[in-house]
Formats: structure tokens, sequence, C-alpha cells
DNA sequence: TTATTTAATGATCATTTGATCATTAATGAT
DNA sequence: ATCATTAATGATCAAATGATCATTAAATAA
């Protein structure tokens, strides 16, 4: 096209002049915007006051802000992060990031510290986003211990809360696991399934044996109508899981997951640093949600700090296993690095 | 109903306890806010990805605004007046004001500085506003000599010129009348009907007989159909026509101007402090647009400044007779203040 | 003059936003 | 427990806004 017309136009330009823009009245931007952000008179009322048309009007409230000859800015609190949230929102696609204050020397004090600060972000974000009708998924670890521990009774009507995950370890912390969904369950006043179950057995007749069960299997069957699940993110060296003399699972097994390029885990559902999940025999012998189920969770929101969990976090994310993150700020600034 | 519920209520507060009022959660405020003034997202957008309803967004906005956590500023030229304006405007309810820069000395330089600069910036005012189907109408005089002189030409398809007021003086200054309304109607290639009469005649006889003349009452009765009215605002000590000497008018008639409340005049149309038309036989000698007629007029521009006009400009104002004021800014700035 | 180009405008329509009203929620008084 | 009160919420509707498209305008080359 363009070579095509060079001959029969000007052979110097190249081409025709188009019609100048008009010169901007800066006068009558400013004037515009003032009578409609300051004076709060809508585009109509101006285009009357001014006889211009309402479109007019509208441009030039665009170029307005276009220009920057409107500012708008937003006093964000003094312990804000919003706009580190935001970039990772943004680069990693999540509904929403919450950021919380840790401190800044890493040892286990801070970490747990940085476990109440997460649980409390966690609870409140649940408190605000729950709404009737909502099923909400739970695993189990500290960090969600953390988050009940927080959490501030809300009456409901229409709620129902399922444990996705059996327990683990010996009998008392295998209690803890439903004792986390069984709270929540309280504070809500919600509808409650458990899975009342090993979350790990040692043969897949095991879990076929335990599938049959009613009550598991109607738990099992509810994880399609989870609309929110709030997931730990595991580290592999933290997984007690993975601890050497732990007899939960066999070393081999073990062997096998720590030599594999697993970085973290969700509910025991290992994954590699592209999120995506890593297929070992221990796959089969879990009884909760699968990776699989998960992925078709309309929000996942992942609960997660400190620098051990940074890979794992950031596999998570890469995968997009998660929706929402609830993070510690030095974490986040590492994940926005990377 | 207060009173009478006392008795079955807290007798020391005087009434039921109302719900509190939620606390502000400044973090999710701002975090909205930005989600919608930095990151554009719609109210409908930012509900889904938050998990809440839209209008609980919408209500967040408006606080954020309503709290000053969202700040709009608007960066005006440097040499604007547009918060004067602005205050100009509401105060006597105008539909617009145009403030002109004028030097500070008040001497007989800087009013004709002035002149030119009211005349320009009533120019660009008359450049922007007009559009296809107007019928606009003018009066004579120095200050819209001068507005004339910085119209640029501007074609048009269906636009009226109409002269509003017959000439007064010598006959060069008579043809100095029907020159202006020609002038603007050849900038912009309009319709045009001159008043080819004098502006003040000696009796209403010669009035009557005026008026038969079939140009004259063509243009009379297109009076009427004007949406736009530019006109000069005249004060009483530089008013030709009270001035001692001149004999356009009898002695008895000046002085029975000059001493009533006049203060000024639009069109020969004398108003007192109030606006209120002042009633003299001057009235019935008039060949021009009436106080009635004009204010029927959709938008009528007054344009006038330096001090001498000062209480002309105050009188027109209190009494409705202008919507469009161009004025420089020290007796704007009086204005504002009276 | 006509042709060609892009800017600006205006009409129409879809989207976005906010106002209003009815309902539900939370709280202390009774 | 129920009542009285106001906050908060959600549904519905009307207003405000902006996107798109077709048209007109302005400029210059041919």
């Amino acid at each position: 096209m363009w070579q095509i017309k060079l001959h029969y136009h000007n052979p110097y330009t190249d081409t025709y002049m188009p019609r100048p823009n008009d010169p901007v009245d800066l006068r009558l931007i400013s004037k515009v915007s003032s009578l409609y952000y300051y004076q709060n008179l809508n585009q109509q009322a101006i285009a009357k006051r001014l006889q211009l048309s309402r479109l007019k009007i509208s441009r030039l409230l665009k170029q307005a802000r276009d220009q920057g000859i409107v500012q708008i800015s937003i006093a964000f609190p003094d312990d804000n992060f919003i706009g580190l949230e935001t970039k990772l929102e943004e680069k990693y696609h999540l509904k929403e990031v919450v950021i919380v204050e840790s401190s800044i020397s890493e040892n286990s004090i801070s970490e747990s510290l940085i476990q109440r600060q997460l649980g409390l972000a966690a609870a409140n974000f649940l408190h605000r986003s729950i709404s009737e009708g909502d099923v909400i998924g739970l695993t189990w670890g500290t960090t969600l211990q953390a988050m009940i521990d927080s959490v501030q009774p809300k009456p409901t009507k229409d709620l129902h809360v399922i444990q996705t995950l059996g327990g683990v370890g010996p009998p008392e912390a295998k209690a803890h696991a439903t004792d986390i969904s069984r709270r929540l369950s309280n504070l809500l006043g919600s509808k409650l399934n458990l899975l009342p179950a090993p979350g790990i057995v040692e043969s897949v007749e095991a879990k076929n044996v335990l599938l049959s069960d009613r009550r598991v299997r109607s738990t099992l069957d509810l994880f399609s109508k989870i609309n929110t699940l709030y997931v730990g993110l595991g580290a592999l060296n933290t997984n007690p899981v993975l601890i050497k003399d732990n007899h939960e699972i066999s070393s081999q097994l073990q062997q096998e997951i720590l030599k594999s390029d697993a970085v973290g885990d969700i509910g025991l559902n290992f994954f590699n640093a592209n999120g995506d999940e890593v297929n070992t025999k221990f796959k089969d012998l879990i009884i909760g949600i699968s990776m699989e189920e998960l992925k078709k969770v309309d929000t996942v929101v992942g609960i997660a700090g400190g620098a051990q969990k940074l890979h794992s976090i950031a596999g998570a994310l890469k995968g997009k296993l998660i929706d929402v993150l609830i993070v510690d700020n030095h974490t986040a600034q590492k994940l926005l690095a990377s």
C-alpha cells in the first residue's frame, strides 16, 4: 500500500499531510476538570454550561487524565504493602495478595511471629470474603492452625466446612487435623464434613478400603463442591513426612520424593519449581484432595511465609496452583524479584 | 416522638443503642482505590477479585473519596484564575465566568489593554461556543469592537447574526454599530440582520414611524429567536449618551437618568444596583432589544472590565441579567468580596 | 479543482455507576 | 425472649459514562 502510492503522492514526503491536531486548550481542560472533580457536576451539566457537547466534555476529561492534568493520589496507611501486593498480583495473575510485616531477622522466634501475622491476615481475609452458600475446604498445618486461632465468630446460615486431608502422625496429631476444620465450623455455625482417615496409607489396597467407608466417601465426594480452599504451602525441608526418622512413609518413598525435583507441597501433593505435580508412588497413598481437584476450585488461598518457603511458594505461583496468596513482606520482595 | 418514647427506653441514654458502625478497614479501602484508580479495573472486576459485592466496592470507593483517602488534584495552568472563576460562578449562579489578567495600575493605558484582553477572551469564548443553528445577537461598543477584532474566521452553515441596537452619535459612529455585526457575520459566513436605525429617537412618534419600516421590523421580530446575546456592560460615567455636551438626548432626560438609582446599562437599558430596570421616559425612545426580551435570551454574555464598571457589573449580576461574564481579575476579586 | 489522509465530531448503543428501597443484622432496653 | 433502633446489605432501576462507527473537517498533493 505504502509503496504503491508513492508515485502519485508527494515524492518528497511520501504522503499526504493529515489535518493537524487542534491546539490543546489547557484552560478549558482544567476548567472542565474543576467542574467535574471539584464541583461534582456531571458531564451533561458541564456541557450545557460551557455550550459544548457531552462527548466533548468526556473527551476533554479523558485528555486531562491521560496528560496528567488531573492526578489521583491515594493515601495508603503507613504500614501498607499495597504497591507490593499489586505488583505481585499483576506478575502472577492472582486475585489477591495480602502482605504482612515480618521482622527482619529470620530466626525461629520471628518465624513463629510470622505465623501469627499470617494467621491473623488469613483470618481477616476469610472473615470478609465468606458469603452465604460458600463451601470452604481446609487442609491443616501450623499456618492454618494460626489462622483458626485468629478467626472471630460469625454466625452464618448456609456455609459448609470440609476437611480435605486426613491426619498424619501420632494419634494426637491426627486429631489436630480434624480439630482445625471442626473449630472453624463451630466459629461460623456451618455444616461440617470431616475426613476420619489417615492422610497417608501404606498401600493402594488400604486406600481402597478407606474409600469404601461411607463417611470418608461422602466427604471426598464433596471436594468438587468446594469454592474456597485454604491451604498451607509446605517446603521440603520442614515437611514432617520427609523428616528422617519419621515412619509415616517408607524411607524408600522419602528418597524418591527428595530425589525428585519437588520444591514443596500443598496438602501432600508435591510439585516442582514450575508447579507441576511430581509423580511418585506416594501420590496414590494420600487420602485428601488431589491436585486435579484443587485446580478446579474457584479460589485457592495459599498461606505461607518465611525464607524456607520461598521456592515452594514460587512453584505454586508459577503453576497457578493458588489464586490468593497471604505472605510476609520479605518473601514477597523476593518473589517479585525472581 | 422522641419525648414520648423516653419512658420505656433507657432513662439515662434516652434511646436504644443502634448497631455500631463497622470498623473502617483502611487497608481494604486503599486497596480497592488502588485497583480502581491505578489499575483501572471496574467495580465489577474488583468485586470478583476480592469476593465482595459490586455495591460494596462502590460504597468503599465513595468512602475513600469522602474521607479524602483518594485525592484528586488538578494542575492548573500558571496564569489561571479558575478558582476565582468558579467562586464567582457559584456566587452569582452563572454559566461561566472567564477572567483575564489586567495589570495592576489602573490608568487609561491599562484600561485599553484590558479591553484587548477582554476582547480576546470573548472571541475565544464565542469561537468555542457557537454551534450550528445559533442565532447570535450583538449590541455595540468599544468592548464588542475589541471582541470582533480578535475573532478568527470560522466557516459555518446555519448561523445568524443580528444587530440588536441602533447606532448612536454622528453618522460615522452610527456606521460603526452596524459594522460590528456585519464583520462578525462575514467572519462566520452567517446570515445577517442589521438594524438600519438610530439607537435613540426623539419621540415615541418617531419610534413608531421607524417600527413600520420593513427592514427594522423584521430585525426586531427576530430578537425572540436569539439564543446567545453578546453585550457590553456600560457604566454611567463613561456612557456617551450621558456626557454633558452630547445632544443625543435632552439634558432633561440626562438629568432624569443621572438622578435615578441607575448604576449602568445594557444596550441603553439602564438598571439599578439590584439589576432592576430604571423606568424613565428614555425607555420608550430606544430602537433595540428591551430588557424583557433580553431576559428571555438563553445565554447573555456580558463583557466588561476595569474599576469604573464595577457597580454596573455588580448590578447586572444581582439582577441575573447575564449568564456568562467575561471580566478582568481585579474587578472579579472585588465582585467576589462584595 | 479533485483526491487522500487523519482529526474531530456526533449518533447510537452497551457498559458502568450510583440512587433508592426493602430486607437483614446487631445491639441494648425491656 | 421481644422491641426499638440504626447499620449494612442486596435487588432493582435510572442515570452517567464511554466505546464504536459513520460522517464531516481540514490540510495538502496532484
